[in-house]
DNA sequence: TTTACAACTGTTTTT
DNA sequence: CAGTTGTAAA
């Protein structure tokens, strides 16, 4: 397969990338800093290294790229002797589109992307250096997953005890934080199984030829930390790295930028330690700072008027992120006038908190604003369910982002695995994906007996069934359509290669064949044209490049991605974007902050920087709703108002109440007894079990109850039905306890409840 | 070996 | 509720 262009151009290891003589562009560096504010201007025109604390809607991209350009434009880098890291395929694409706008560059061969891209092409020029075959493989987290269980049956561990996603999570927190087996430590006997998992694990990866996300960091990481010619080339190539979202990165990333550095080298951060909330992902907000220390930086530069919002929302967002302990400090301000009060709403159930923000996205609509002006946020990402189920019925366009993204699908990762079966027939993971699908008569048995062949003979499954010859019929006619394939598009561009296997696969056939098979079968289509897509773009035709990309670039392939329609997304997705009308929804205890959240360490005040971020989002008009009751699980659950809500500051807020007759709307006070047990009707629509069932709970919710063993709580929340119905009663120092409401030995303070 | 269906279980956020 | 795993029958 050969090098696509991108890898060619990088291949230059001659390339100079200190100063040289200013371009000679349109473009005049006053023009550049013009309208900027003066600490934007001191941000983008910082000698050497600096740490830039950039609120929300401070215009944080817009110092990124145009320091980019300034220093370009002035000649004290060349495009090539820049690295920006981002994290998100967006905002890297945002940051070049951005560039050209400002200086008449190629952009093209510039180190600009994600950290996993970036190390993703160190690794692919480098592979040799880096162990690695030429082909190696990007495993993303499903395949991830699918390799470990893998493992896990192999070695006949007991997946009860070791579950896959526990050993899953444990191998990655590992390498985030730069570790390998040998230099962890393990006290007692579980946690050295594990890794002893981890090692195997690792050695089944080397002998497969794939490398999943972390191990893109860590293995690159190892790279330029090993070689040191290496990493005195690109030290001395790039002159300038730019961080963004800086507050996002691992401690390996921190450690990874740090081996690029050199005494002359500048090192520019951009983050906000308000907005990190990506610490289960490894992300350490104390590398900024590490970064103020390491690098001798005494202040950073705040970026803290706001560009975006009204002042009520900014002050609403002041005032939540306030309650965090762990700060660097920074309170946003901003020129623009006060604006509308916070809208909120709540709810009896989530079908009606969907209802109400459907009518209001109508209003809105009616009175001008594009759909696409609105978003609609949510904690979690089933959350969307009812929202989306509202907006159809009513006919209101909408598009839903994250959950099950483009790659990640069943049918373009049976596709993909074809392809790199094609690519690299001996990667068994991609073997076992498809060897029986479409079926064709090879089962378990047959497997279990190439597993055995391929394991005493230490070759992959792809060898030993090459091996093994036709003693099974379905397997013998794998083999040989693999090897037909293969020999078909040799010399294929990209695209005539995704058709051809795809086609030859039996995938189209296959779906052609099922009930719900209409949008697998239109996904398969879409697949080819993403490859067009992708070989225009990159100009390449590189097989290995674009299967790299479906790992690194999940989404991003959803049709009518540009249609004007309301965006559904959770929180993390919406951060970095902006929208004229902003809902945030499901503002319940248990929920936002959700309860899992709430035993982690540092739990709460993540969750807070999450409800800030989704604060922030909004320019003007800003719907907080919760509902009394949500259903989880197939069963109705019930939840206090978030406490988030709380700690907005009351005049800020203005109650909404349902529109509909009979319908109830104020915002109760959370501590306010006796409300459970209330009649109420809803709003038009059927409202589902809710009243009938909410008399049939003893205690309202936030009614002070007295446990015989801990104490005074109050009353959080129920979940279930009948004889098993349980109860949540907060108490003060223990916290959030289950009981079965039958058993709870629950009084109340003045009287024994009804029930 | 495949299919169909019952039982079980987890369930946040994502490059 | 939905996705996965286990079991029984074809």
């Amino acid at each position: 397969m050969a090098a696509s262009p991108i890898f060619l151009c990088v291949r230059n290891l001659s390339m100079p990338g200190h100063a040289h003589p200013p371009l000679d562009v349109p473009a005049e560096t006053d023009t550049l800093l013009a309208g900027l504010n003066p600490e934007q201007r001191a941000a983008v025109t910082a000698p050497g290294s600096a740490l830039v604390l950039a609120g929300a809607g401070s215009g944080k991209t817009r110092v990124l790229t145009t320091r980019i350009a300034w220093l370009i434009a002035t000649g004290q880098v060349s495009p090539m002797g820049v690295l920006a890291v981002t994290f998100t395929n967006k905002a890297a694409r945002e940051m070049l589109t951005r560039l050209s706008a400002l200086l008449p560059i190629r952009t093209r061969g510039m180190w600009v992307g994600t950290f996993h891209g970036l190390a993703n092409r160190l690794l692919r020029i480098h592979h040799r250096e880096a162990g690695l075959p030429e082909l190696f493989q990007i495993l993303d987290v499903q395949d991830q997953l699918a390799a470990i269980k893998r493992l896990l049956k192999r070695l006949a561990v007991d997946s009860e005890r070791f579950e896959p996603r526990r050993v899953q999570a444990f191998i990655n927190a590992q390498k985030e934080q730069g570790l390998r087996p040998a230099l962890v430590e393990a006290w007692d006997p579980y946690s050295r199984r594990l890794l002893e998992l981890y090692a195997e694990y690792e050695a089944q990866c080397q002998r497969e030829g794939v490398v999943d996300f972390a191990e893109l960091m860590l293995r690159s990481y190892e790279l330029l930390e090993r070689n040191a010619l290496t990493r005195a080339h690109y030290q001395e190539r790039f002159r300038h790295v730019l961080v963004d979202e800086f507050q996002d990165t691992s401690l390996l990333q921190y450690r990874w930028l740090m081996l690029l550095r050199r005494a002359d080298n500048a090192l520019f951060a951009v983050g906000d330690d308000d907005q990190s909330i990506y610490a289960f992902r490894g992300a350490n907000v104390g590398n900024m700072a590490r970064f103020m220390q390491d690098l001798g930086i005494g202040e950073p530069i705040r970026l803290t008027q706001n560009y975006r919002s009204h002042a009520i929302i900014l002050d609403a967002a002041n005032a939540v992120i306030a309650h965090n302990v762990n700060r660097l400090g920074k309170d946003l301000w901003t020129a623009a006038g006060r604006g509308e009060p916070i809208r909120h709403f709540e709810a009896l159930d989530d079908a009606e908190e969907a209802r109400f923000v459907v009518e209001e996205v109508q209003d809105l609509h009616r009175e001008g604003l594009p759909w696409g002006g609105i978003a609609v946020l949510y904690r979690a990402n089933a959350q969307s369910r009812a929202l989306e189920h509202a907006l159809f019925t009513a006919g209101v366009p909408y598009r839903v982002w994250g959950g099950l993204r483009f790659f990640e699908r069943a049918e373009i990762k049976h596709a993909l695995a074809y392809l790199r079966l094609v690519a690299n027939p001996e990667d068994d993971g991609a073997f076992l994906r498809v060897v029986n699908f479409p079926a064709r008569g090879v089962g378990a048995r047959t497997l279990e007996h190439l597993e055995a062949a391929a394991r005493t003979q230490g070759m992959s499954l792809w060898q030993a069934a090459c091996q093994g010859g036709a003693r099974n019929k379905g397997l013998a006619a794998f083999v040989a359509l693999i090897e037909d394939v293969r020999a078909q598009v040799r010399g294929l561009p990209l695209a005539e290669t995704v058709a051809v296997t795809v086609e030859r696969s039996g995938l189209l056939t296959h779906y052609r064949g099922e009930r719900d098979g209409e949008e697998r079968l239109e996904n398969l289509q879409e697949l080819t044209n993403a490859a067009v897509a992708f070989a225009i773009e990159n100009e390449t035709q590189d097989l290995m490049a674009f299967l790299a990309h479906a790992a690194l670039e999940a989404g991003e392939y959803e049709a009518a991605a540009h249609a004007d329609a309301v965006q559904l997304m959770s929180v993390h997705a919406a951060k970095g974007l902006e929208f004229p009308a902003v809902f945030i929804t499901g503002l319940e205890e248990g929920l936002f902050p959700h309860e899992n959240a709430l035993v982690e360490q540092d739990g709460l005040e993540e969750e807070r920087r999450l409800m800030y971020v989704a604060i922030t989002r909004a320019r003007q008009r800003l719907y907080l709703t919760h509902a009394q009751s949500r259903m989880l699980h197939g069963q109705p659950r019930w939840g206090l108002p978030s406490r988030f809500l709380e700690e907005i500051p009351t005049g800020l807020i203005k109650p909404i109440r349902a529109r509909s007759s009979g319908s109830w709307g104020a915002k109760a006070s959370p501590l306010a007894p006796g409300h459970a047990s209330d009649a109420r009707t809803t709003t038009g629509g059927a409202p589902g079990p809710t009243p009938a069932r909410r008399t049939d709970y003893p205690y309202a919710l936030g009614t002070r109850v007295l446990h015989p063993r801990y104490g005074e709580g109050v009353v959080a929340g129920y979940q279930g039905q009948g004889p098993e119905t349980e109860i949540r009663v907060t108490f003060p120092h223990v916290g959030d306890k289950w009981f079965i409401l039958a058993y709870a030995r629950l009084t109340v303070r003045g009287g024994v409840a009804r029930g």
